[in-house]
DNA sequence: ACAAAAGTGTTCTAGTTACACCCATGT
DNA sequence: ACATGGGTGTAACTAGAACACTTTTGT
């Protein structure tokens, strides 16, 4: 709810409260995480986030959740400011189990962030991060992650799966001008087994025809048959 | 993600942590949320909630984010804790906007609960409620709620209706003993408007099917002709 | 010519909707 | 008898899965 004995004094022990951001693209027919190596304190493999500013608390309340988590995946990534405003952010939830860090009281609120192929490419490391790459989701689980992060990433991971239809997130996971093919690679990238392309094609058309989809002029000239280009509206 | 500088002592300002509950229930054919009157500072209506303990931080981290749920629902409401036991929380999800509470940066965990009805009747004001009641959500919109409760139940009764036929949430709205026609009653309180009462029979003989439903010896004897009763496996 | 991907068509099934209808019972 | 809710039947429509098939290109 909120205060009402003790507003901004602090009366009570506060927690810190944290930004964890995983961000997903497809790369090589892979669906892929940003994960990044921490530079400081537990050094491990984590989720790029950071703590949220509370500004000085009586004048600035600071910044909002979404502002924070898009701040920290801007400076850890070194996303231009323009190129992260195109990414959009959904929050997943909040993670405040005890002791998921050991060293203190933290609660973090876990974002889903959806990354075009073509800006997966610029992301290096940066501020906190001593290192900072892709990494196949499949192979995951093999990696030891800081904190709970595991946990975070199965959870937003579950969440794409889920939306991935409807709230049309395969649309900032392509490239803005696509073939079907690509879409589906996508799609199935994001599943994880392929589906099968002739009914793919008909749900695409029936996206054509809500206008959801719209498409192109041109084609795509590849190594066989040249194909329709097709672009979200 | 974590602390790194400063891990315990709270360097930076750190924000208040609460948790909101929206709980619902079905009264008198009506979708009904929980408000309270707070007793203390702005003193409106809202929904049930406080901070989180985080312990003395050191070697006590505190409670889980849902334990504290559960307790504010269980002080206010001053429900048994056998009772509250029954009840399951889900989260919603985390509302930290810097001027949500004026007086201080709070960010606030959501949780939807469902309450059977005839457990609905046992809530009475607690702790720091002056006053605890069971409001009509088509009513809710005409109150003024306190700090941004109004938004956080908005996206409460989203999930819920979303997650009524999936994810088992009509069970835990219905008493354990329940005929067809009640059921009914209760989805349609939470949709909002009447469906067919064939179709929906049928959609529940498939539950019987799937086992997920099972028919009790007894029969309920109503105004009318009496009718089959069921309860979940 | 051949492989491979683009693109079309067809069938089968299951689920949802809308609506007409009978049944049992308390008043 | 009759209104009311319990309970059944059915036709029309829709979405999806499975799979066979043709077309167009680069090599």
């Amino acid at each position: 709810m909120s205060p009402a004995p003790a507003p901004s004094t602090g009366r009570w022990p506060r927690p810190l409260v944290a930004v964890d951001v995983a961000a997903f693209t497809v790369l090589e027919s892979d669906l892929k995480i940003l994960l990044i190596e921490r530079g400081l304190a537990p050094r491990a493999l984590a989720l790029p986030g950071g703590f949220v500013r509370c500004g000085d608390v009586v004048v600035d309340q600071g910044e909002d959740l979404e502002a924070a988590a898009r701040r920290e995946l801007r400076e850890e990534t070194r996303l231009e400011d323009g190129l992260i405003g195109q990414v959009r952010l959904r929050q997943v939830g909040a993670f405040g189990a005890p002791d998921r860090d050991p060293r203190a009281r933290v609660i973090s609120v876990a974002w889903l962030a959806l990354v075009r192929p073509e800006l997966a490419a610029f992301v290096r490391a940066g501020s906190d991060a001593a290192d900072a790459r892709w990494v196949r989701v499949a192979d995951v689980e093999g990696f030891d992650l800081a904190f709970d992060h595991h946990r975070i990433v199965a959870a937003c991971l579950a969440r794409l799966r889920r939306d991935l239809w409807e709230g049309d997130v395969a649309r900032e996971l392509v490239p803005r001008a696509f073939t079907v093919g690509e879409l589906r690679g996508v799609v199935d990238a994001v599943v994880g087994v392929p589906g099968d392309a002739a009914n793919f094609r008909r749900r695409v058309r029936g996206l054509v025809e809500d206008g959801v989809i719209v498409e192109v002029p041109g084609h795509r000239v590849t190594a066989r048959r040249p194909a329709q280009v097709y672009a979200f509206a």
